[in-house]
DNA sequence: CGAACGACCTGCAGGC
DNA sequence: TGCCTGCAGGTCGTTC
């Protein structure tokens, strides 16, 4: 499920319980994640102190005075809070375990997750490339339309792409589009800055409003089943195909870009 | 370099 | 009830 905003409801859901502890074991069930989660993780982590729960991306980032733990949730992985001695379900790949009995559970059927780990001199390739925050500063309209230049890519695309921009995943990206009355479609170079200016605004704005909303259901990440309450009553065309858009009632498209459900109003997006 | 696409994996919905 | 197909919120690696 996971795409930034729930990534980061998952970053501020664990924090206040795991901050500050003493790993007392990490227990792995089930090593074959996206990639192997590496064999001596546990030793490592044996009686290290977790010093920031941080972010970059959809990464989250587990410092520790050795080392960093990265976690990636992939398509369908979770992390929450267990406070109790519930046991175990499914998919329960790994639980990193406290002194103080609390443990992070990561479930993750599909298995596209990841749990790696980093010594902090290096800087990992997987994060070494990535574009700026969405939410910073450094993206803006002005950024967006200076890197599309002569880009023939579709937006959408455009827009998808880490090296671009971070965090903005399938539906976010079909929800910004919408919003400013761009067409998925259109090559990414053949936008005018105004146009991005209100682009950056719309991906800031549905973000900020998701994590907001996943912000309420926080109390759910200790011993439940990790699943953030979803932003999906407020979506305005994802997921709804053929119902009417909520501008003009045109009933709203459905195409296949780069593999991935893309739905927009024929009407409203140029 | 950019762009397109397969790959990884399980679960689920829908059609027959 | 079952079987089959296609689809799912990500993204890396390969190929052209």
């Amino acid at each position: 499920m996971p795409e930034l905003p729930e990534v980061e409801t998952t970053r501020r859901g664990i924090e206040p319980h795991a901050l500050h502890k003493v790993v007392d074991e990490l227990i792995i069930r089930d090593h074959r994640l996206r990639w192997p989660v590496p064999e001596d993780l546990p030793a490592r982590l044996k009686g290290a102190t977790l010093r920031e729960v941080d972010r970059r991306a959809k990464y989250l980032l587990l410092h520790f005075d050795q080392g960093t733990v990265i976690v990636h949730l992939g398509m369908s992985g979770s992390l929450r809070v267990i406070t109790d001695d519930a046991p175990p379900q499914k998919h329960d790949h790994i639980d990193l375990v406290f002194t103080d009995g609390v443990r992070l559970r990561f479930n993750d059927p599909r298995r596209f997750g990841c749990w790696l780990w980093a010594e902090d001199a290096t800087p990992h390739p997987l994060l070494a490339n990535l574009g700026p925050e969405p939410l910073g500063e450094e993206f803006n309209g002005s950024y967006l339309f200076r890197r599309s230049r002569d880009r023939k890519t579709p937006v959408k695309s455009f827009l998808m792409d880490n090296r671009i921009v971070v965090g903005v995943g399938n539906i976010y990206a079909n929800e910004a589009l919408f919003k400013t009355g761009i067409h998925p479609n259109r090559p990414a170079g053949r936008i005018s800055a105004a146009r991005y200016h209100q682009l950056a605004e719309a991906v800031k704005e549905t973000l900020a409003a998701a994590i907001l909303a996943g912000g309420t259901t926080l109390r759910d990440f200790v011993n439940s089943d990790g699943k953030p309450g979803y932003f999906a009553q407020s979506l305005l065309v994802y997921g709804r195909r053929g119902q009417p858009c909520p501008t003009c009632q045109q009933p709203l498209r459905e195409i296949r870009m780069n593999q991935r459900s893309t739905i927009y109003c024929t009407r409203c997006q140029r």
